[in-house]
DNA sequence: GCGCGAATGTAATAGGCTATAATTTCAAGG
DNA sequence: CCTTGAAATTATAGCCTATTACATTCGCGC
């Protein structure tokens, strides 16, 4: 990926970065609104230049879409490395946890985009969206603080990671309410986070590996 | 809700039932393509009535996609049951999950539709909709075969679902590739069963309660 | 400096979609 | 019958994506 120099015209006619001003404009939309919210006819508008004028950058509507989310996983990931680096009395493990169920619920939108769109579906495997959603399954890894046994600890991030994210769609769905509201969102991911944990070890100690840290 | 009568005109002019007929055509569009791929005009085109036609029977596009979920929701439910319902040698929860996967997969314009749109959020908790989602969650907590000690019950179900939904929402979107791949979905799914039915057990018997059927 | 090609932006326009307003058709009960 | 209301129609406005043809600016080589 080129550096792409914002360079500053001064005059106007020429923008001189309204790529990476579309992208961010298109995010703060979308941090309400959710992808549907993002036009680009009005972030033409609200950056001060015609309507066909994004389409130098963008092919089409779908390829801002990838590149703002690309952008939000970007994001995604600061968050988590921060949660994870910030020591606490919680483990790795559950810093990550709830900062990502706070990033879930807080910046729905964007959220929403990252894991609700068809976006990530469509995007190859290779592709700069692709590999920054990898970053996120590492930085997961990494909190896990397990030895590699076979790929006991894939397994089980997987695991972890599917539970977030339910956890965060259904509470966004207003599913979690009823009988179960009487538990914190916060509570649930903690008891997610240790019974996951708990079922790694109990499966490394069966495969004879080493005793989980923390 | 009135039986909703569907008398037939047998002239053209009066469709005769055509808000069912918008609401399975829809279903049947979002099948392929996901929520956006409904689009009013192609369905009144498409059942042969002009192009505001269907606003006689829904205030507004949202509207339709809340009864088209609503639909959706009864099919789901109605596959979950059939499959916990058939004798195996799994238990009750294992083909829950594994039909829910299916679901998922399969159909998953419709479980975008389902999970993964603003429709749910939006929707009041008294709904039609709404209570179409809570029998999901019901089928869920009944195949859990769990005898009822405080919310036990109750919060493990919800992690159940979110683990679930979470798999699926991965697959779908590409995530599960990798290293990972190693692992089949169904394994996945299998596993999350197991682990919860074990962390459940566990949680139970350290309240004092009985022991987990299965 | 200067000119030229590439990059960037504009104006004009086509076409799809949602949604509303005013009007027409039809079935059924008094 | 004939009126009444539900269901559907034509016509229209407004927003959005996207394309085409044209204008402006940048920066690099000479």
């Amino acid at each position: 990926m080129p550096p792409r120099l914002a360079r500053k015209p001064l005059n106007t006619y020429h923008h001189g970065d309204l790529r990476d001003a579309l992208v961010q404009a298109a995010l703060a939309e979308a941090e309400q609104g959710g992808p549907e919210a993002i036009s680009l006819k009005a972030l033409a508008k609200q950056l001060g230049v015609s309507q066909p004028a994004p389409y130098r950058h963008f092919v089409d509507r779908e390829a801002l879409l990838e590149a703002v989310t690309a952008q939000a996983f970007r994001q995604f990931n600061a968050v988590l490395r921060e949660a994870v680096g910030t020591p606490s009395k919680q483990s790795k493990l559950s810093r990550l946890a709830q900062a990502a169920l706070d990033f879930g619920l807080r910046r729905n939108g964007i959220y929403r985009l990252m894991f609700a769109s068809r976006t990530m579906a469509c995007s190859p495997k290779g592709s700069e969206l692709h590999n920054a959603a990898m970053e996120t399954f590492d930085l997961l890894l990494e909190s896990l603080e397990a030895p590699a046994v076979g790929f006991l600890r894939e397994r089980q991030a997987l695991k972890i990671w599917a539970a977030l994210h339910g956890v965060v769609m259904l509470a966004e769905q207003g599913l979690l309410t009823g009988q179960v509201a009487q538990i914190s969102r916060e509570e649930l991911v903690e008891e997610i986070v240790e019974q996951s944990k708990l079922a790694l070890s109990v499966a490394i100690e069966a495969a004879g590996g080493g005793v989980v840290a923390s």
